[in-house]
DNA sequence: CGGAGTCTTGACTCCAATCAACAGCGGTGG
DNA sequence: CCACCGCTGTTGATTGGAGTCAAGACTCCG
């Protein structure tokens, strides 16, 4: 077992009260920020976060009394793992919510650290709860279900299946890149090792191999990769 | 690649209309039947269906056009992996809803077959799309969303990761006895195989091993094991 | 410059996949 | 009724891919 305890630290950069009015994904394009009435109402304060890379929002465990709108960045969603480590179960991208678990009562389900430094709209349990059942936005909430399980079963069937090989191969294909791009966030091979379920040392023979065959290229924390040839690797 | 054609006989026992007034899951102890008032107003009906063991509901990438609720029985919810051998990605027990996806507009996800004999209620997507919404059953809708997002990341964290045996402990011991039971529905070998993602063979070894062991019994359809005795080998 | 963390590469081991054969069981039909 | 067939489960022999352990290269940053 691995016991180093990765970046945990807290760290905010930047933060202040938000005006819901004025946010970005509060008017249709993605989270529809029904909770500005509230806030108005006397409810605690929505605070708008800035975390850097590597820096946790909260921890597998720990209470949950926050739900988080993501407005910029990236996020990964961890358990550990019967081994001792961290499994990344999924990605959380701009519009997403993360800690939804905490409307369930129970503890967050996951570790969730920023990849990407990210920015977030930190949303009080109460403020949520009153309009999480608002007709109007049931239905983007919804969407969000629909993503989320698609994305673990996604992880399920895509990324926890075949060879090393093919593992990584799917994962620049479909994950990341949206199914669609030539190229993605260069995630660290420990990153990879935790998604993929194999071990970092297999991750990186995979990379480099399918960089010496001009598959891949790494640079400035991105990954650019020829799709039409990695699709035949895809199926292993 | 593996070929046969598993059976997708969409063999339905018997059938009749539903009265959700009747049903024993309307009333707040698992599924809210808010669909009874709608089909009084004179939407699609809503039929109460029993499918035999090895039958199908639907399949992936079938148009969407019901919900089903689960009355009675035990689904696997099934997606075909890159080497076309199905992988299981979920168990759905009594209270459950199948095809939920069916709000999102797109096809079926997954394919739903029956392990045990299921009785369903098969809701018109229209009947439906009015009701889910309902401010009266979104926090029901919001437990059953949780409790799918959990089994999911359980499969992730728990079941594809590690060695053969520990996979086979920690489906008994977490998956369908519910973490409580000592005894659990005796899957087949293929299906064990499908959810863990571990070769047919290897999981004939494994619960063979387990046998001679005196870790666990199989009668008639059950799995009766020791949970304490199990309980390090789930480590692995 | 030095040091910690990350990435790479090599050598060896081992677990599970693969290929193959066979037993048990139930169903079906001659 | 019993022989046959298909399906499921079991077991064995062999192989291969990834895990493990170890060492060194590289990068970033104080």
């Amino acid at each position: 077992m691995d016991t180093r305890t990765r970046s945990r630290k807290r760290v905010v950069d930047w933060q202040a009260h938000t005006n819901c009015a004025e946010c970005s994904l509060a008017r249709g394009e993605s989270f529809q920020c029904a909770l500005l009435p509230r806030r108005e109402g006397g409810g605690a304060p929505i605070d708008k976060l800035a975390y850097g890379a590597r820096t946790s929002l909260y921890g597998e465990g720990d209470p949950a009394h926050f739900i988080y709108v993501i407005r910029e960045g990236l996020l990964k969603l961890t358990q550990l793992a019967i081994n001792g480590m961290p499994r990344i179960v999924r990605f959380l991208h701009k519009g997403q919510l993360a800690g939804l678990e905490a409307l369930s009562g129970g503890p967050y389900r996951h570790t969730a650290e920023a990849i990407l430094p990210a920015v977030v709209c930190r949303v009080p349990l109460e403020s949520f709860r009153n309009h999480g059942h608002d007709p109007s936005i049931a239905p983007h909430l919804f969407s969000l279900w629909q993503r989320t399980t698609d994305d673990a079963d996604m992880v399920i069937t895509q990324l926890s299946t075949g060879t090393a090989q093919g593992r990584v191969a799917r994962f620049l294909l479909h994950v990341l890149s949206e199914g669609k791009e030539d190229h993605c966030v260069a995630l660290s091979r420990e990153d990879m090792s935790a998604l993929l379920s194999v071990t970092v040392e297999t991750v990186s023979r995979t990379v480099a191999e399918f960089k010496r065959q001009g598959l891949l290229q790494e640079s400035k924390g991105v990954f650019h990769f020829d799709r039409r040839a990695l699709a035949p690797l895809a199926a292993l």
